[in-house]
DNA sequence: ATAAATTTGGTACTTTAGTATGAACGGATG
DNA sequence: CATCCGTTCATACTAAAGTACCAAATTTAT
């Protein structure tokens, strides 16, 4: 990346020189106009170069906030399908594996409860089993 | 890439021409030497940070590098667990909350062999039900 | 070619998952 | 205050998932 620059200036510098040889003889005159302007315009190009690259450097922010587009639970989505608030939580166990069972000790329910919660989220996500379920929740980006 | 060339070679001859603008042009001819460096100092920075922009600008390519790490199933990992091919098929439909007669429909086998597959799948990514064996197979990327 | 692994399939069984239905409770709302 | 909604739970049932064990055909490797 740097190198490109560093390239151009060398390349620029060379490319003068040859013009100057080109017309006069290096003997002849000590520096002239031309090779002075010349000198000036790599070195401010160069600083130009340096200014861009401190001004335009936050290159991780930038990858940051890519990142950062996804994880965003869709909430408009999940009050559009009517899940409630005790559904999800349990939409967010089903997809991290847990067993009805399980779901139920984690939340502090029965079963039965979760069961229920389970049921009412297979019909709100037109899903015929939990997997799908879990699935179509992820492809509409209500969870993560 | 032939692009940056171009431009390089259109660059070069710009600064050429003003060199040469430079000494015979008319209308620098009265300015003194103080505003003369002074606009060539701002003229070649400004170069610098078009130069930078343009050499500096492939963020879409940055950003397709990004996103393409995640795309890759970890085929080292599959067979470090000792995943089949016919397994793995079986695991990718299942991740897609497919039931284990649509896999078997979808893979030309009988339910049974499917339950095997699944079974097998189960045991070697150390999971008690096929959804969790999806966040598992999920978590070590082994699927995307 | 023989051994090893993969793929396929079956039966019988246990365990989860999911459905249907009903009911009770509390909070919010008009 | 009556009503709607969300949450809770139960029973009884059907369906699907998963286990265990076995067996045969096929592929792959040695």
């Amino acid at each position: 990346m740097r190198r490109v620059a560093i390239r151009f200036g060398m390349l620029a510098v060379a490319l003068m020189l040859l013009i100057q040889l080109s017309k006069y003889s290096l003997l002849t005159r000590g520096l002239r106009d031309e090779f002075l302007i010349a000198f000036f315009a790599v070195l401010f190009v160069g600083l130009g170069v340096v200014l861009t690259k401190l001004v335009f450097k936050p290159k991780t922010k930038i990858i940051q906030s890519i990142r950062s587009e996804e994880p965003k639970p869709d909430l408009a989505k999940i009050e559009e399908l009517g899940i409630s608030k005790r559904e999800y939580e349990v939409l967010e166990q089903m997809a991290r594996g847990k067993s009805n069972l399980e779901i139920a000790d984690k939340l502090f329910i029965s079963e039965s409860t979760v069961k229920t919660h389970v049921s009412n989220l297979l019909v709100k996500l037109d899903a015929k089993r939990r997997t799908q379920a879990i699935t179509i929740a992820k492809e509409i980006k209500i969870i993560i």
